[in-house]
DNA sequence: GATGAATGAGTATTCATTCAT
DNA sequence: TATGAATGAATACTCATTCAT
């Protein structure tokens, strides 16, 4: 019935599962029974094809995030909050984190993935140097907290094939995700705590590398 | 006679800027002025330059972990010390990281990074539980903890082309990298300290999502 | 209303500027505003849409040869001032000298070209051979003749790119084409004067070639 | 054999029948059982086998005609044999005729084609000027008797198929040959006597249009 | 080891055309 | 008349791979 939408679905689908690259506008059109060429009388080309794919995704993520800063809770409530919506977000859209793991790093699509993420991550570091002026520099700078939470629960999934055989279990199973979150919201927990105490210093002898 | 070196590195290069999909075998041979038959010659396959190419930098990295791991110090300072050259490691190599983020999720070349991960992963686990009985269940279990300190790491320089617009500079550069590091390394000591302290309860009640 | 000729127009232009091959209905449709499928629903046809804007050139192109061969004027009076009318023809209308260019030979819109252009020349022919008797058969046979003052002025304009740099502008400018009937009309002259001459015998000797 | 050698006489022939445009790669290797792929090995491009046919022809031209203007005769005579000889070639190449007719015209190929006559048409001019100084300037400026003579001869084969019907017999046929060539010659012979003939003024009156 | 030529399957994309509304 | 959606065939071009030399 409504094409545009059958033919987004099966592009989530089959990007989501051999990446962006691998996929083809045939496998694409077949796996939903649409002629190969509405593919490009509907987005015109198979990266417009990505780009509707990713912005419905984004859409749904920044008004997931906005969500759960809402409200009147504490500011630590929120972030709290914040992972577990964030994990059950990637968790229930698997191809998504797959698709975004893929293109995020050095390709052609870069871009569109920057400028979708860059105003979530703003929107929380905004929201964490208001309440943690720790949070402002440092060893807790908001930019590295943010980038390690957000890494925390994305890597739980897209290195779900590798760690698999350690856990016994797909980790995107209800019973790992919920201990990937209490992990998670542990260490957000110690971070947090961290910030409101006095700075501690760094143990800056013995650095290595770099 | 240096022919498959020269293979090798050129494969490095165009994989890690394009991605497996993306790049082309003539593509390769021309970059390196060499014959496009002597891949298959040399390397039976796209697929074996891949895994060639994977290889090369497991062996190195895996004698990296084993060093940082080895010798007489407390696994506090050990981990420490892995935590500094894994990120140097992966500095040194982004083309390495690209790769794997991109075929570790997936793809058809998942079981080879699979294969060569596990063991690594499996080291560090052995060695946690063994000095931090805490790590073997619960909140900060030691495949948790192994994740999460990868994850802390790698997506600083996977995430690097999304979150440069809000550092300034290059996530790779040489400043970033060092506070990249010592962020981690704080996170981990927190995490140790954890470890060290008898358990604290979650916050069970009041979870959120999933 | 006038969507007919608003098509018209368009498929004019765009025939005229990359060829009927290199043509598509959609350019044409969008260069007007026009919805893709009223193309076929008034000319049924990519050809019908050739044909109809042939046409309507060659109506208008035979109005003018009419024109000049009309009238109470000597035949020579007459025939200069054809050359001038063609000339101007075709100069304000290079869109149909190209269209024809490409289309007269060999391709499968020479019946059309042919089934118009026919009749102008049995036009010029009969009055060049009522007046000038010696046209009849000879080196300057009216069917050569003919041929020769249309290819005279239409080279003119069809290799109008070619020879621009030899000539320092347009070849439809007009200093340029003035300059060009000028030439033509000398030309004319020229072939007048030997057809109203006893027959000078050509050199049958000595000839070259095929 | 010369698998380079077939592609291009098949190209040669496809091209010279329906236009470089209507004529698709696939024919081509087809009517020459060649791979399709081999194509583009050997020529890169659809357009780089165009050129490839375009250079053998220009080759071949070029010598034929520096032939003609070569020797010992007088330029009178080198004139009409270069009539002759680029009359014999275009009869015996009616398929070159054909592509440079379709593509000299606004094309997307009028520079290869431009690049090719225009040293040829430059040769003519610095013999007929040397000769004749009249033909330096005014109605029968040497590149107005270049394109003039050019035109009446190529016109004669691109316009075969409209003007077959007043003629009883296909013009590259060689008793119409024949015949063309000694129109031609003698048109040649009226203008370079006039050339000759101290200037002729030209009717200034009664000029129509422009 | 190394090379140039060859191959067959496959790619994204385009096109003229049709059709229900 | 007009339109947006749909279609099937076709197009230039690319790819990993093979092979004779």
């Amino acid at each position: 019935m409504d094409t545009k939408e059958t033919i987004l679905a099966a592009a989530d689908q089959v990007f989501g599962e051999v990446g962006y690259d691998a996929a083809t506008t045939r496998e694409i059109a077949e796996s939903c029974g649409v002629n190969k060429a509405l593919i490009h009388y509907h987005f015109k080309n198979k990266e417009g094809l990505l780009a509707a794919v990713l912005d419905r995704y984004y859409d749904r993520l920044g008004a997931e995030v906005a969500g759960a800063l809402g409200g009147a809770a504490t500011l630590r409530d929120k972030l709290v909050r914040l992972v577990d919506a964030y994990a059950d977000f990637l968790g229930q859209n698997l191809r998504f984190c797959r698709i975004v793991q893929r293109e995020a790093s050095g390709g052609m699509h870069a871009d569109k993935i920057r400028d979708r993420m860059v105003p979530i991550f703003e929107l929380g570091r905004a929201a964490l140097v208001a309440e943690y002026p720790a949070s402002a520099t440092g060893d807790l700078a908001a930019e590295h907290l943010l980038i390690s939470v957000y890494g925390l629960i994305v890597t739980w999934f897209t290195y779900g094939d590798v760690i698999a055989p350690l856990l016994g279990s797909a980790p995107a199973a209800k019973r790992q995700l919920t201990a990937r979150k209490r992990h998670v919201r542990r260490i957000v927990t110690l971070l947090l705590d961290a910030l409101e105490r006095p700075a501690a210093p760094t143990r800056s002898a013995g650095e290595i590398g770099g």
